[in-house]
DNA sequence: CACATTAACTACCGCTCGGTAGTAAAACGT
DNA sequence: ACGTTTTACTACCGAGCGGTAGTTAATGTG
């Protein structure tokens, strides 16, 4: 990789384009793309216009980079989730858990940036269709993962493996529209116990 | 209700109200809300911009009422499926294969308009959200009904029909989500299975 | 036939949008 | 110190946005 020991011949940036990118990633997060002006990136980073256009280049660009290292950041996240679930049952449980409390407040509130992205702009920009996509094929090899790691060992039920991913996948879907929904903590509660209890029947 | 017998003292409208606000909604359907300009409203339903206007009012009164008349249209065609369905388990499972047919092509494709509306406007615009809370909940309502009529005869496990109530509704919104995005018919038709075979456990 | 009323239509408004040219200001290597 | 390179900043652009004033064309009522 270059970019680190990239010789600098010229004025160097007066800001962290990484911290940058991140102010911009919540804008984006809580407001959606076509909702979120130019205006509304350059007062919320205090970069110049330009200089975000010359760094970064147009909005859709941008919002590619952005949507890219989001898609990193979180599969990275939820690989750590998982490992910190634990193994079986109990893990998948423990993975609801900390759903649940991630959900409530904070960016969780929002739900998922690539799947708010995925759903606005289906239909009217083609270009960013494949980042859902890819997400959610990332998204449900791991819950894959978890799902086969707590089923009885040496079996191999291919197919309610696969059957109970699916449901967990659209599962977690719904719940990121509930939760983008505005529905409050004890809504968002509810349905986590739902899975839960649905959950406890693969003992 | 006053409208149909009101004497016109004047120029009578040149345009079906009702067959305008079909042509519009499928518009806003597709495209969301903030991705639909007045032009792309006047092209689609070829009505002059100021008559829109003075009939409907601002874009987002129109949308307004777009999205009132969309509730009680889908809450309509919901209880039309729910009995067509049939009780039981069995009347569960005939409404997901009913889905199935429905969510591959026509309008289906593009997911629930209140649910993407919610989705899409939560946090910049503060009117819209309640449209998506009240559709959640009358859906959650009829649901239930659905399920509860499945429970053996004469049981009163209110816990355990909320908790199927909350998973099939979650599911159905993830359901919504994965068809949005652009799934295609197999991923579309997995997605039921799994959630077909899930209800087969509260047999 | 006037007259009031309502709708259709044209032309236009101010504003915000995403995007850019052109200039001033720093850092570098030599 | 010098020239080069890169960034910061100001000012601005054309286009499209939502929304409206004002005029013309139909209709019903007396």
């Amino acid at each position: 990789m270059s970019g680190t020991n990239m010789r600098s011949r010229g004025r160097p940036r007066l800001f962290d384009e990484d911290a940058v990118l991140d102010e911009l990633t919540t804008l984006f997060w809580r407001k959606g793309y076509s909702q979120t002006s130019m205006a509304d990136l350059v007062d919320a980073s205090g970069v110049h216009k330009s200089s975000l256009y010359s760094t970064f280049g147009t909005k859709e660009e941008l919002f590619a980079k952005i949507l890219q290292r989001y898609l990193v950041n979180r599969m990275g996240m939820f690989s750590e989730l998982v490992e910190q679930a634990g193994p079986g049952i109990d893990g998948i449980q423990a993975f609801l858990e900390m759903l649940r409390g991630d959900l409530v407040s904070g960016t969780g509130q929002w739900g998922c940036l690539l799947v708010n992205s995925s759903s606005e702009l289906s239909g009217t920009a083609p270009g960013f269709e494949d980042f859902g996509v890819a997400f959610r094929k990332a998204l449900r090899e791991r819950l894959r993962g978890l799902i086969r790691q707590a089923e009885p060992e040496g079996t191999a039920r291919t197919r309610v493996t696969d059957q109970r991913t699916d449901l967990f996948m659209t599962f977690m879907l719904g719940l990121n529209l509930t939760v983008r929904g505005g529905a409050d903590e004890n809504e968002i509660g509810r349905v986590i116990d739902a899975m839960q209890a649905t959950v406890d029947t693969w003992r």
